[in-house]
DNA sequence: ATGAAAGTGTAGCCTATTTAACATATTTTT
DNA sequence: AAAAATATGTTAAATAGGCTACACTTTCAT
């Protein structure tokens, strides 16, 4: 799920470190179960994290935005636990294993940013699972109106099947609450566009 | 959920660095929304580590055995966003962020160490996501054979209402579950205690 | 430019879960 | 040892959300 980001983290400083790589939309940066080497930070573009459970269904975990890390579960050179894909050419900068840990040693400061983009993650995961105790359209608004809050403006940018890949809902739940939410003018859909009409509607459903 | 831990993350030598505390079955080690400073590492005992959501539903994250580290969210010194509460009484040590960042300096081997141990956080978390596209039964199914698993034997030792809290249904539906599951002779309930027969059946619910 | 692929609109049926309600059993507190 | 607080057993009713099915649009690839 898209999560509000309050804090930005200043990697600037370290990117000329790491490799540059450009990543077509639609490519995937790295795959699930594919063994990997240290991290990404994502400098421009706009990234898309899923994962394949064990019965084969695929959830979003996250859209990520330039100026956050991706990744990072394979620092320790295990596996991939999730697949990043690029949803728009993105430009990304990778840190190997080694070079981070060289890195670390010379500039102690990186040790706090690290840890707490890396909480920041562990946050966003829990915010998802606290999504399952919600009601439908519960669920749906919250991940509306945090993805407004990100993208700082009333315009949603995903689909209605990123809706339900989202939030575990099918894809016809998702289109009856949208369109019940319509009809009692909270959002107007245009041409397959979602405006959100009653911002406070949708802060008050979800508390 | 209580899940597999595959590896043991060796933190013996570091932990005269830390503060030994004890907690009391049912004392708070740390509270959702309190500041926290630094981390904790479970030497004996049992927690629980919840967290409400905004609805003020609870649920239950992970029940963490010995040797592990817990409450590594608030290492940068700011809101701990679960609770956890000692389940037996529990021997921790804390680690405040100040002595770690002194420890890290001198002890550069702690580096992947911890980054490790909170990447295995983010996948305990990760399972839990995963774990809201199963059905009932393989929800229950799951988390059952995760606490076997890490229990090493067959005994449940949680109450049908952590199982609720834990997959996020209700009492009533992981007691038809249950109850199911002792009328087919998967389990076996002797005294509020369950008892597993068959764990093959529940490791196939779930593949 | 055109066919294929992906996304959306809509209806209706169906069942797995939730809610509510209450009795009973067990554990904890004082 | 009694009272209070928790946990469990059980049923019945209400419903939310899932699955199926299909026509229609829009977007993408070549």
């Amino acid at each position: 799920m898209a999560t509000l980001y309050e804090h930005v983290f200043d990697w600037d400083s370290y990117l000329h470190f790491g490799t540059r790589q450009f990543f077509k939309r639609k490519e995937a940066i790295y795959s699930q179960g594919t063994c990997g080497d240290g991290f990404y930070f994502l400098k421009k573009g706009l990234v898309r994290i899923v994962s394949v459970n064990a019965s084969g269904k695929e959830r979003i975990l996250n859209i990520v935005i330039p100026n956050q890390l991706i990744g990072v579960q394979s620092l320790d050179q295990r596996q991939h636990f999730t697949t990043a894909i690029a949803v728009k050419d993105s430009v990304v900068y990778h840190f190997p294993c080694e070079t981070f840990k060289t890195l670390l040693k010379e500039h102690p400061k990186l040790v706090p940013l690290f840890s707490r983009t890396v909480i920041h993650k562990m946050k966003i995961l829990l915010d998802r699972i606290n999504l399952d105790t919600l009601t439908s359209e519960q669920k749906i608004a919250l991940l509306l109106h945090n993805i407004c809050y990100e993208f700082k403006n009333y315009e949603i940018p995903i689909s209605q099947q990123d809706i339900a890949g989202c939030t575990g809902l099918t894809r016809i739940t998702v289109y009856k609450v949208l369109k019940q939410w319509q009809e009692d003018g909270i959002i107007e859909i245009m041409n397959r566009k979602y405006y959100i009409k009653k911002p406070d509607f949708l802060r008050n459903l979800v508390n």
